[in-house]
RNA sequence: GCCGGGGUGGCGAAAUCGGUAGACGCAACGGACUUAAAAUCCGUUGGCCGUAAGGCCGUGCGGGUUCGAGUCCCGCCCCCGGUACCA
């Protein structure tokens, strides 16, 4: 063991250790039933790990261990969501195969991850763009199909005219190709959906098995995002037509309140207006508009145009005019509406504007006077109605229905209408079929065959996986590269042997994540996604931990997935993980010149940037090294390749040490806040680690024949010793449960400072040639009677640094190991069988006294006071 | 607008059950050691008044409950995230 601690050395040694003693490998074992899936969500490809990267995985690794050390079977794997834009684009750039640029990204990351040393098992290492992963997206796909869950319909693209290229939404933001600046417009193509809004009540339902595990807001946002809404269909009979429209609505209750239909612009039923012609110009300016708004946020004023037809109020008999209005969407509902301005915002904006009638016919509840009744035929609230009343509240002017409170109302007037067969009781959904056809080359070939004779033909399972070539065409431009490939696109029939052509659109990459942590359970089967029994034995997962960005898409298609695979009978439990941990980003300063293009920027990285700072750590100036011109400071950001401020993680453990740096990411913040990067703390993670080390060298040879526990009488200072070792270690174990790593970080660092305290105050350290003594030794001379005494003394101290060592190795594995053996203990903390130490209870609490409160002489409450 | 989460020193933060507000760390300042620097160690560090002992104020703002409120209740202001005409 060196007198000083380099952390670099130790570091390597450690990591060839677990490497060659398979120390982080697990397997399925029924015989173990305590046992634990820790997950991080897998990373892309991007070629560098930064800190955002180290903290997710630190937080899962500092789990992991505290697992382990529990007793518990750990499975903590790593993979890589490989398929995506990208490979593609550095094709595009560079002429280099994506999957020579994704592999080449790969090993360089899975480098960096070994080391940071996380303790991912790597014989369990899997990646979505090997043909033996994605071939089991295609399988089931194909499950998909025979069970009617996946089908085709024409949807719209973005779409680059001057390129005749498809462009994914973040392409086409701001109304313009991001890479030619062409007005995008929207295509229709044919494409492959999955039919998630069947799962949607069970998405839901679902929900309360998860929650208190799941974060409060990411269940919000599912929920919103699914977005039910209880309302009932109403039919309306269009006059001299034998059509009749059907609305969709929450509120039946005001339908007396109805002055008119609004239908999207795109409304079928606009073929019989007698104004066909001018609707449809007016519905084609619609989604002119539409494309060329900038932010889907902008709201656009409400328009509307008559369509010359009538329509009855089948409740009130009542003819009431259709208009085609802007603000009605075709996607939700059935497309169109009633409109009642008295009782709906948006309603009330749109009579406003074009003048039509208002009529209120839901009063607020008053407990003084019955609602007046209004006078149906000519009450005309424009003037006195300054906003909608949209609350519920009692009917009036509603005929028979007239005094129903709208609750009732709503629900009986549903049946009403039921029984009369002019409409239903109905429940829709925001939610929309998860579009999975993307027109790209890296990404998993959707397994289909198109043949003229036969049609649509799913590639027979045997035939599985449809792989994707080697080569093809990047331009950029023109159809998908997969599309220029003859050899991949030509095929035969599987059904009637006849020339047949291969779908060429590729599947949406989460459909790739959606699934992967199972094939963690069973990474090489060449048989199936994965062996049941494996899988029931790992999954659920545990424990989740990923960035909030994912809280909707990637959980909720994971959660559906999952319950498609129960349907087939791969599991029998409906959701995939227990416990969920959204982890803040980690943030960075950014540094950029303008660039060539107007408004475009060059980002620098900040290890390229000299900045000097004021006192309160902003930069004042910076400048670029490389060139010594000034750059201009932009704002916090996420780390990552767009904005150039990813902080390299080598940079760091050169610097500090992976165990400092993984310390302090952990230390700075609790999790689930954003941290942003500045590298003066770090320093104080590793003056703490020098600290702990210096201990244990200095200790070291003394201890090492000290018990841990000694009966009898000990000193004040070991008593208070072991008092504040048991505390912490209670506190700690708390903290890992709650994953509140930093402020398990401060209770370590507290029982640090005692133990310092009391080496100083019992004389322990004078016994040894006093403070500034750095090299201890055991004085040979040691009468026999004072090592009795130090030996009670010792064993409280010895206590103490294996508690410390053991509670730190989730967060400094590597100094834990070398800490661990140094007190004594050969062959590596988990094969030694080290275990996470218990507290005792009776030393852990501390004596709390009551007092009683009195005021003038009279008892007033009592407070607990502790020592 | 709606939904969700927040607002505590110069900074990151702590206070898990209503009970000493600011643990732990960063930065800063002072000291020891050193020819010097680095490293290390010791000390000070919410604000105001005071030589001191000590006192007063202080958790976004205004009220309330309570012996006692950062924490609970009511009303506001501000920030962050999600969402966007969902009928």
């Amino acid at each position: 063991m060196d007198e000083k601690y380099f952390p670099e050395k130790i570091e390597e040694r450690w990591q060839k250790f677990w490497e060659e003693s398979g120390a982080f490998e697990a397997d399925a074992d029924a015989s173990r039933e305590k046992r634990f899936y820790c997950l991080e969500m897998l990373p892309y490809p991007s070629g560098f790990l930064h800190m955002g990267h180290v903290r997710n995985y630190s937080i899962g690794d500092a789990l992991s261990w505290f697992r382990r050390l529990q007793g518990f079977n750990v499975l903590h794997p790593m993979g890589w969501d490989s398929f995506g834009q990208p490979a593609e684009q550095a094709a595009i750039k560079r002429g280099v195969m994506p999957r020579e640029w994704t592999e080449k990204n790969i090993e360089h990351m899975r480098g960096q991850f070994k080391r940071m040393g996380f303790s991912f098992d790597w014989r369990r290492e899997i990646a979505a763009h090997t043909p033996e992963y994605y071939k089991w997206d295609q399988w089931f796909f194909l499950k998909m199909l025979e069970r009617g869950l996946a089908y085709k319909k024409v949807s719209p693209v973005n779409w680059c005219p001057a390129e005749g290229t498809v462009l994914s939404n973040e392409q086409s933001s701001g109304g313009v190709c991001w890479r030619c600046g062409a007005a995008v417009e929207k295509r229709d193509i044919e494409q492959w959906f999955l039919r998630i809004t069947d799962y949607a009540e069970r998405l839901l339902e679902d929900m309360s098995e998860i929650e208190g595990g799941w974060p409060e807001r990411v269940l919000t946002m599912q929920r919103n995002w699914i977005g039910r809404s209880e309302g009932a269909y109403i039919d309306f009979q269009v006059k001299d037509t034998d059509e009749r429209v059907r609305v969709f609505t929450t509120r039946v209750d005001t339908i007396y309140g109805a002055n008119a239909v609004v239908v999207a612009p795109d409304h079928p039923l606009i073929e019989h207006s007698p104004m066909k012609e001018d609707v449809r110009r007016f519905a084609e300016r619609v989604r002119a508009e539409r494309a060329a708004a900038r932010e889907p946020g902008a709201l656009e004023e409400k328009e509307g145009i008559n369509t010359g037809l009538l329509a009855v109020n089948p409740f009130s008999g009542e003819l009431i005019p259709v208009w085609a209005g802007n603000y009605v969407l075709t996607e939700y509902g059935t497309g169109a509406v009633m409109s009642v301005p008295a009782h709906d915002e948006r309603d009330f904006e749109f009579a406003q504007k074009y003048s039509l009638p208002i009529r209120r016919v839901i009063e607020r509840i008053s407990h003084e006077q019955p609602p007046a009744e209004r006078d149906p035929e000519v009450e005309d609230q424009s003037v006195a109605m300054s906003e909608a009343f949209t609350e519920y509240g009692i009917l009036v002017s509603s005929g028979d229905w007239s005094g129903k409170l709208s609750e009732d109302a709503i629900r009986e007037m549903a049946e009403f209408a039921e029984s009369r067969g002019f409409g239903e009781r109905a429940v829709t959904y925001r939610l929309r079929d998860w579009g999975v056809s993307r027109q790209r080359f890296w990404g998993a070939p959707i397994p289909i065959i198109y043949c003229d004779a036969c049609g649509i033909v799913p590639v027979p399972e045997k035939d599985l996986p449809v792989v994707l070539p080697e080569r093809a065409e990047f331009t950029g431009a023109g159809q998908s590269p997969l599309a220029g490939v003859p050899e991949f696109v030509n095929t035969t029939c599987p059904k009637c042997n006849a020339p047949a052509r291969r779908e060429t659109d590729t599947m949406d990459t989460f459909v790739d994540s959606s699934w992967y942590f199972f094939r963690y359970c069973d990474p090489k089967n060449p048989d199936a996604p994965f062996d049941r029994e494996k899988a029931a034995y790992w999954a659920p997962v545990d424990q989740y931990i990923g960035g909030v960005e994912h809280a909707v898409m990637h959980l909720l298609y994971t959660r559906f997935w999952t319950k498609f695979m129960r349907d087939v009978g791969l599991i029998d439990f409906d959701e995939p993980v227990r416990r969920l941990m959204t982890q803040g980003m980690v943030v960075a300063e950014t540094f950029y010149r303008e660039g060539e293009e107007p408004g475009s920027k060059v980002y620098f990285n900040p290890s390229d940037v000299d900045a000097v700072r004021d006192d309160k750590g902003r930069v004042r100036e910076a400048t670029c090294v490389a060139d010594g011109q000034p750059v201009m400071v932009g704002p916090f950001e996420k780390m990552g390749k767009s904005k150039n401020n990813g902080v390299d993680p080598n940079d760091m453990i050169t610097a500090y040490g992976a165990d400092a740096a993984r310390m302090f990411v952990l230390f700075a913040a609790p999790v689930e806040n954003d941290l942003r990067w500045q590298e003066a703390g770090i320093e104080g993670s590793l003056r703490f680690l020098r600290r702990v080390y210096s201990f244990v060298y200095r200790w070291r040879e003394v201890l090492r024949d000290v018990p841990r526990d000694v009966a009898g009488e000990v000193s004040p200072e070991a008593r208070r010793l072991r008092h504040e070792t048991h505390r912490t270690i209670e506190r700690v174990t708390n903290d890992f449960e709650g994953l509140r790593y930093n402020t398990a970080v401060a209770a370590m660092m507290e029982l640090l400072n005692v133990l310092a305290e009391v080496e100083v105050k019992s004389g322990l350290l004078d016994f040894f040639g006093g403070r500034g003594a750095r090299e201890l030794v055991w004085p040979p001379n040691l009468r026999a009677s004072d090592e009795e005494i130090r030996k009670l003394e010792l064993s409280a101290v010895r206590e103490t640094l294996e508690a410390l060592v053991l509670m730190l190795a989730p967060f400094t594995p590597h100094l834990s190991e070398e800490l661990w053996e140094a007190l004594g203990h050969a062959g590596g903390m988990l094969r030694s069988g080290a275990r996470w130490p218990a507290f005792d209870e009776t030393l852990a609490r501390r004596e709390q006294v009551e007092i009683a409160v009195q005021v003038n002489g009279k008892l007033r409450g009592r407070v607990l006071v502790s020592d």
